[in-house]
DNA sequence: CCTGGAGTTGTCCTA
DNA sequence: TTAGGACAACTCCAG
C-alpha cells in the first residue's frame, strides 16, 4: 500500500556514495523520507559470489558510507526480492529507487524485483549510475552491438551518443529515516584471518579516499599518463578500479573533473588516452550486456577446441608468484598483498599463464576474481579473454609476452621487482629480470640461492612460446 | 552485397 | 646498437 508521504527505500548496490548517484537524488528530490539499505544477496550470484578481497573493500566502504549517512543505513542479507517484500512490509515504504548494475543475474533479478514491487503497487524505478553511455544504446547503425573498441568507442559513443551527464552534487538534507534490521557486522564480510592488514596500508575504500585518489592522480599521474602507464614502479596509473566498481565515485565524476586539467595543463593526449581507459570500462560492460556468457565462454567459438593444459602444480606456483619469473612474481605478490595489480603487470602475469603455461583463462579468471578487490565481472571476463585471445579485440596469436623483455624495458630500474620479490633485490639490475642467468658469484654475492631462495624458472621462454605457437595453429 | 581499411598494450630477425 | 619488416588470416566496421 503506498502513498504519496510513504518513505523512499534507496538500495544502494555498487553506488556506494552520496555525490553524483541518481537514484538518492530523485529520491530527496521526491521531498520524502529515505531509508538506505543494502542487501548481501549471495543467494542469486550463482558462480560469481564476490571473492574475499571483494569483500573485505565492500565491508570498509559501507562502513564509509553508513559514517556519512549518521549509521542510518540498514543491512539485510538473502534474496533480493524476498528481502524487500518484507522489509517494505514493516518500513511501510512506497518506492524502491536503485542504480542499475549489469551482471546477467542481476538484470535477471532486478527485472523480476520490478515486475513484482509494480505489480504489488510499490514505485519501483532504476537509474544509470555507473556506466557514461548506456550499453543498449551505443549500437552499430544496423541495430547489433559492437564487438571491436575502437569504432566502439569512436563512433559509438563519443559521435552518435549523448556526453556523459555532468555530475549532479551531494544532495543536502536527506530526510533519513532508520529502520534497523542487522548491522554491517552481521554481514560477516571481514575475513576470519587478519590478512586485511597489508590492504588497509594501501587504500582508504569509500567516498572520500575515492576523491583523494582522484585528486592526487589528477595532479601526480596526468601528465605523462600515455607513457608513464607502462611503468609498475611510475605514480602514473590512477587506482581507481575498486572504486568505480563499487561506485565510491562515478565515471561522470571523473570524466568532468579531468576535462579541464588536461586543457589547462596542456596534456590532451594524456587525459584522451586515460578517458579511453574509461571507455574501455563502459566496452566491458558493453560485452556482458550482449554477451552474457562470456565470463565462461569463449566468444569465438573455435576456441572450443584449443589443447589447454592441466598442471595445478604450475598453477598454484603462478598463483603464490613462484614461478621463476621475476616480473611475473612480483605482479602475483603485489596480487596477493594489496588486491590489485599495475594494469601492465596484468597483461604480462596473464599472458605468462594462458601462454607460457598453457593453461585455461579460466584459472586466471578465477584467481583475480578472489583476489583483486576491483574484482568486476564484465573487466575480469573481458579482460582474460582478450588476453588468451578468444575475446573481442582478437590479440594476433604471435601476440606473446616475454617477461624478460617486458621486465626490463618497464622496470628497467628494478624498482617494481625489488618491493615485490627482496629476496632477490641485491641483484644488479643486469640480473635481476634474469637470475638463472647470473653467474654463480654474482648470485652467492646477492644472497640467492637458485631453487633454495628463488626458484629457477618453471618454463623455458623459447620452448614455452613455440608450444602455444603450436598450439594456436591447431586451430586453423 | 561488395570493398577496403583497420584492429590497446608484441617479439624476433635482419640488415 | 637500432630500426624496420615479418609474423596469418580473419573479422569487424563503414561506406
Amino acid at each position: 500500500m503506498s502513498d504519496k508521504d510513504a518513505p523512499i527505500i534507496i538500495w544502494f548496490r555498487q553506488d556506494l556514495r552520496l555525490k553524483d548517484n541518481p537514484a538518492l537524488t530523485a529520491a530527496v528530490e521526491s521531498g520524502r523520507k529515505i531509508i538506505p539499505l543494502y542487501i548481501l544477496d549471495d543467494e542469486n550470484s550463482g558462480a560469481w559470489k564476490m571473492g574475499g578481497a571483494s569483500r573485505w573493500w565492500l565491508h570498509e566502504s559501507l562502513s564509509a558510507l553508513n559514517n556519512d549517512l549518521d549509521q542510518k543505513i540498514c543491512f539485510a542479507r538473502g534474496d533480493a526480492l524476498s528481502v524487500l517484500l518484507n522489509f517494505i512490509k514493516s518500513s511501510g515504504a512506497g518506492g524502491v529507487y536503485w542504480n542499475r548494475c549489469y551482471e546477467p543475474w542481476r538484470i535477471t533479478r532486478d527485472s523480476e524485483i520490478k515486475k513484482t514491487l509494480t505489480a504489488n503497487g510499490v514505485e519501483a524505478k532504476s537509474f544509470n549510475g555507473s556506466l557514461l553511455f548506456e550499453p543498449h544504446k551505443a549500437l552499430k547503425s544496423d541495430g547489433t552491438p559492437y564487438k571491436v573498441f575502437t569504432p566502439f568507442y569512436k563512433k559509438g559513443c563519443l559521435e552518435n551518443s549523448p556526453p556523459p551527464r555532468t555530475p549532479l552534487a551531494e544532495p543536502d538534507n536527506i530526510n533519513l529515516q532508520a529502520h534497523s534490521i542487522l548491522s554491517l557486522d552481521d554481514l560477516n564480510l571481514m575475513p576470519q584471518i587478519p590478512w586485511h592488514k597489508t590492504m588497509e596500508k594501501e587504500w582508504e575504500p569509500g567516498e572520500s579516499g575515492a576523491q583523494k585518489r582522484l585528486l592526487h592522480f589528477l595532479h601526480n599521474g596526468l601528465r605523462d599518463y600515455k607513457e608513464g602507464r607502462n611503468h609498475p614502479a611510475a605514480d602514473n596509473v590512477s587506482r581507481l578500479s575498486p572504486h568505480l566498481h563499487y561506485g565510491e565515485i562515478s565515471p561522470n565524476e571523473v570524466w568532468h573533473a579531468t576535462k579541464p586539467v588536461m586543457v589547462a595543463e596542456h596534456i590532451e593526449k594524456d587525459g584522451e588516452h586515460f578517458l579511453r581507459e574509461l571507455g574501455w570500462r563502459d566496452f566491458s560492460n558493453n560485452l556482458l550486456y550482449h554477451f552474457p556468457d562470456i565470463p565462461r565462454t569463449n566468444l569465438q567459438a573455435k576456441f572450443n577446441a584449443f589443447p589447454w593444459r592441466e598442471d595445478p602444480d604450475a598453477l598454484k606456483r603462478w598463483q603464490k608468484g613462484q614461478t621463476g619469473y621475476p616480473i611475473v612474481d612480483a605482479g602475483m605478490r603485489e596480487l596477493w598483498q594489496t588486491g590489485y595489480m599495475h594494469n601492465r603487470v596484468r597483461m604480462i602475469a596473464g599472458s605468462f599463464l594462458v601462454k607460457n603455461l598453457l593453461l585455461h583463462w579460466h584459472h586466471g579468471e578465477d584467481w583475480f576474481w578472489d583476489t583483486l578487490v576491483d574484482a568486476d565481472l564484465a573487466n575480469n571476463s573481458a579482460s582474460w579473454q582478450w588476453v588468451a585471445g578468444c575475446g573481442a579485440d582478437a590479440a594476433p596469436y604471435f601476440r606473446i609476452f616475454n617477461p624478460l623483455t617486458q621486465g626490463k624495458k618497464f622496470d628497467a630500474d628494478g624498482a617494481y621487482v625489488r618491493k615485490y620479490v627482496p629476496e632477490i633485490a641485491a641483484l644488479p639490475d643486469k640480473y635481476l629480470h634474469a637470475p638463472w642467468e647470473a653467474p654463480d658469484e654474482t648470485l652467492f654475492e646477492s644472497g640467492v640461492a637458485l631453487d633454495q631462495t628463488y626458484p629457477s624458472p618453471i618454463v623455458d621462454l623459447k620452448q614455452s612460446r613455440d608450444r602455444a605457437l603450436a598450439a594456436f595453429s591447431s586451430l586453423k
